[in-house]
DNA sequence: TGTACTGTAATAATAAAAGTTACAGAAATG
DNA sequence: CATTTCTGTAACTTTTATTATTACAGTACA
């Protein structure tokens, strides 16, 4: 339903969680992927600064903290940027009183929903997954 | 991020707590859409048991009950049925302990999320979109 | 019987996601 | 200091999902 870059996060984390330094390569092929979408999604989580890299030879990716403390929230909000629900990219009829509103009606929506699941993500960390291993 | 039938969903419903039996052309010139669209939501949403429809001459749609009993955890569990977060479609590599346990990992966390998501959404009604017209 | 609808199938167009190729640049190492 | 092994990124292609369109059978009303 949502596209599938944050189950490749989590992945990618999780993996970190028990071996550091892993390669793009080595990543790519435990998901089964191609390991240029590792670089960018890694790249993506080293924006928002839950992971390290190292480049050159013998380099590659590093929790930048404990698992413990990299949240699923974490990983979500460096993963989509866009709102939750979208709505058409057609203009509602602005004639219409519900064409008029339903941009914000959307937009309040969007707030309420992320906000219980950023609260429930939160609770969850890349921790527990590694101690599932 | 998620396609937009959620809002076309809701969209549609409000429109009809205002106003019933309204045809899927009407319906389609507020969202503007294809009425074809419409037509196809309205269907689920008929399954779902949150609308009835007339067909034939003056024919249209109705709420089958009161816009203060359909939340929006009715409308999201009438127009979605795979888990909100996919995982990749690529069998992930069964010989890394991370790539065999992934699947029951995403399952865990579509199930948490989307129990946080549908508590939430269960606290909104169409009512409340309509009450704000 | 004509008109105005729904229901739905089939198909086409568009947009988004995923995959690929290519290559510049960085660091280790012989 | 050249070679090797990595990252970073851009450009492009392929695939998949979404949205739109066309077409028409069937229903109900007047």
């Amino acid at each position: 339903m949502i596209n599938g870059r944050f189950a490749i996060s989590i992945h990618i984390l999780t993996l970190l969680s028990m071996e550091e330094g892993l390669s793009s390569d080595y990543i790519a092929s435990s998901i089964n992927i191609n390991p240029v979408l590792v670089r960018k999604e890694v790249s993506r989580l080293r924006k928002a600064g839950l992971v390290d890299t190292k480049e050159g030879k013998n380099g590659g990716a590093f929790l930048s903290c404990s698992p413990r403390k990299i949240t699923l929230a974490d990983v979500y909000k460096a993963t989509y940027e866009k709102p939750l629900f979208n709505h058409s990219k057609n203009e509602p009829n602005p004639r219409c009183p519900m064409g008029k509103r339903i941009g914000e009606i959307m937009d309040e929506v969007n707030e309420a929903a992320e906000a219980a699941l950023l609260k429930k993500l939160s609770g969850i960390s890349i921790e527990k997954f590694r101690s599932q291993l």
